[in-house]
DNA sequence: ATCATTGTAACTATAATGATTACAATGATT
DNA sequence: AATCATTGTAATCATTATAGTTACAATGAT
């Protein structure tokens, strides 16, 4: 079971947005980046945009940031596009049998535990920018010109 | 997008034959604590017998414990019924532009941020053993006792 | 007035999950 | 030997999420 690409292809959109800045971007540029259809690209904005992370302009217009980058966690973009209602990742099957006590115990007993994994991939995720994933998009690029000469 | 119930089912199922040590427990009564299709727990049960942890009985049988549940974490669990060939959790668009220098890099960018968040959530299932789970269920079992007294 | 572009609805394809039916194979019990 | 409970597995179905696609009204710059 993976997690679905909107997050990738979010972090991949403020990126190309941030190369782009000063300028606004439409969604067919992103689409032919990531290899997509333009309109898959207009759904993600705008989950990006409620977020406020992005804003666009309508008519001949496009894309662009509208957050420092700096201040834009990869946490923040995984809860924007992410859709779980409840916020946890993990599952139980539900409507488990009320005399038996293993299945009356086990949910308070096992979602702490998942909880606690959920909030230790969240961390990590947290402890990192676009502007870091930026940077450092950045310097494989310069390096890889630097090769070709 | 949500983790699949088979992990959870998993921990649920190994519990209850624990409880039920020294018998042989059917798919069918497993699936009435579950609420669910017998069908579905023994296509788990063959998942967890692959792993090692539980053996089945064929003919007039059912399933036992196979492996000291001290030894079993959850992150053992979730790595026998998880479904991920590559072991990665989260995912990248596929075939994106060869030109573009933020399609070409983002992946190397990203990725290991990406891994390190999963390490930090499966290093936290490595840490509880389907033992700990079992002691806990126990104790909220023999505390609901009490209070009902 | 024209044109490029967004925003969004509607539809399709694909894949994963979970539920269900069916039944041969097994092996204990009588 | 016959019976019976149960596993193991194939086949099928419903549901859901994702991702892709077509279509087009609304927008706003040129």
């Amino acid at each position: 079971m993976k997690i679905n690409t909107r997050f990738s292809v979010s972090i991949h959109i403020l990126l190309i947005l941030e190369f782009m800045k000063g300028k606004v971007v439409c969604s067919q540029f992103i689409s032919d980046s990531v290899n997509t259809n333009p309109v898959v690209i207009r759904k993600i904005l705008a989950m990006l945009k409620r977020a406020g992370f992005i804003d666009t302009k309508r008519g001949a217009g496009g894309s662009f940031g509208a957050k420092d980058i700096e201040e834009i966690t990869l946490l923040d973009v995984y809860r924007a596009v992410e859709s779980e209602p409840d916020g946890n990742l993990f599952n139980f099957h539900k409507d488990r049998d009320k005399e038996c006590p293993v299945a009356i115990n086990i949910e308070a007993s096992v979602a702490p535990v998942l909880k606690r994994a959920q909030n230790a991939m969240e961390n990590e995720l947290a402890k990192v920018t676009i502007k870091d994933v930026f940077l450092d998009v950045k310097d494989k690029i310069d390096k890889s010109r630097e090769d070709k000469k």
